[in-house]
DNA sequence: GCTGAATAATTGATCACTCAATTATACCGC
DNA sequence: GCGGTATAATTGAGTGATCAATTATTCAGC
């Protein structure tokens, strides 16, 4: 017995998430923040309201309520991002960005486009779509 | 200013990773063992000697030298893996899997094809292909 | 064959995260 | 409007990894 095709696919798609991850993380610690950290900048800049609830921050980039918590405490003790408390739902309290956090990930981001774009300058258009095609299929 | 399109991707490819990575876990753990240790006898029952130098375990499965001996010293304590000596270098301590290691492994990797084919059922042959260019591409 | 640089492994301190338990609040059926 | 259940967030304890420092050994040049 041996390991599967699909089986051998997850192993390298592990390792090639390892490698990039790896590769990423580093540009970005030149801006003082993790690549968890400049995710979370990422969704509440993209958020309409510039805040989310931290359950569904939580959702979003993958970690628990408790790991949101935790993660959050230094950004906002770094002024990054801002306690507010929901109107509707006492239970809520949701995390927006500042106006310091906004200029950190502007600044970042800059920076996360041109590492990825050296990064994943070997890849094709055609290997664009086929990627996304194949995260769509599995993401659903 | 917003995300490039390499960016996008290697958030994709982050949260696929994420996503995956926990759904492939959960059944390892009826082995009583985490997908990283899986990993490791995976690559110690397919070393020709069945064995390894930590450092090259490290190496492959992406971790630093000293993550390798926080991993193994359980993995040694149950008995899946064993220290050998170095005959020629005093330096290594190569690391070997056992019989009951293999046993282990034989039955992990049987749940971890299964769970693997579960989760990539949505992709056929030429998705396949085409990832494994895309891996070809940037692990090189 | 000695000295100095490189390599292999381990250890202490720390970080990022998880899980289980807890607290506070909201919602639903009666 | 009350009681029970579900939801949001936090906290304590533990896990899995990192980094920097240390120890032991090997190798390369002289």
């Amino acid at each position: 017995m041996a390991i599967s095709q699909d089986a051998a696919l997850l192993l390298t798609l592990s390792n090639l998430q390892t490698q990039l991850f790896k590769k990423v993380s580093g540009p970005l610690t030149a801006h003082g923040i993790s690549f968890t950290e400049f995710i979370v900048l990422l969704h509440l800049n993209d958020s309409p309201a510039r805040n989310m609830r931290r359950i569904d921050l939580a959702e979003k980039i993958g970690l628990t309520a408790s790991g949101v918590t935790r993660l959050l405490n230094p950004m906002q003790k770094i002024g990054l991002v801002e306690k507010e408390e929901s109107v509707r739902d006492a239970r809520v309290s949701l995390i927006a960005i500042t106006e310091a956090g906004t200029q950190l990930f502007n600044d970042a981001e800059r920076t996360f486009n041109e590492s990825a774009g050296h990064l994943l300058a070997p890849l094709n258009a055609k290997h664009h779509r086929a990627f996304s095609e194949i995260a769509g299929a599995l993401l659903s």
